[in-house]
DNA sequence: CAAGAGATCATCT
DNA sequence: GATGATCTCTTGA
């Protein structure tokens, strides 16, 4: 078993353009939480970036409200939110501060803490337990209680550096029609060939 | 497998 | 007062 505990990404690695941090950084890196003392794992399998002020399908579009203002500060905190009435959403905030970018974490191929997944999730197959955004926050067990976690300093939720290259895949984001000229923006990304995905890029 | 409806509430207008 | 960076269930081919 690998030590997916000790090693994390460094503020460094999420100060960057949000482009290289999804890519080149975030893809195949895995997502660890330590809620109620239960270590959740899961290999990052899809992202999308949401660049601020310019683009119309993210919450910092325009103007800082109370519920997007942690997109202002600096990479490396994370910014959860609720939608739909039930979902939690878990994004990772990039780059320097007052620039609003943010990555969108879509799905994670479990690695380790299946059965706690299987638990908080109600379901007893490995198929659909992490697929999703807001299948992945229940999996893991982040809610609003982990908004503005520091990424590199919390001991309940953390990523660790992956240790293998992949072959990335682009395609336009989910669920984001509103959004005018920037709904088809290829800011979707995922890792080639792996299953563990809400939706195959067409 | 694809398409459609309903759930349900914080956030911003 | 409307809506959403979604999910699950149901229906039907």
């Amino acid at each position: 078993m690998a030590n997916y505990c000790n090693k994390k990404l460094l503020k460094k690695d999420y100060m960057l353009d949000p482009f290289k941090v999804a890519t080149d950084i975030l893809l195949g890196a895995y997502l660890c939480t330590n809620v109620d003392n239960k270590l959740c794992v899961g290999k990052i399998t899809e992202v999308e970036v949401y660049i601020g002020c310019e683009d119309k399908a993210c919450h910092a579009y325009k103007n800082k409200t109370p519920r997007n203002s942690i997109m202002f500060e600096e990479g490396g905190v994370s910014y959860v939110y609720f939608v739909y009435g039930m979902y939690n959403m878990f994004n990772i905030v990039t780059n320097e501060k007052d620039v609003a970018n943010a990555i969108l974490v879509r799905s994670v191929e479990p690695v380790d803490g299946i059965d706690i997944m299987m638990q908080r999730r109600g379901l007893k197959n490995i198929k659909n337990l992490t697929t999703g955004p807001g299948k992945l926050c229940q999996a893991f067990g982040i809610d609003g209680k982990l908004h503005g976690a520091d990424l590199i300093n919390s001991n309940e939720i953390w990523i660790c550096p992956k240790d293998n290259d992949y072959e990335v895949l682009s395609g336009k984001r989910i669920g984001i029609d509103y959004a005018e000229e920037y709904k088809d923006m290829p800011w979707r990304f995922v890792i080639k060939d792996n299953k563990f995905i809400s939706k195959k890029i067409s």
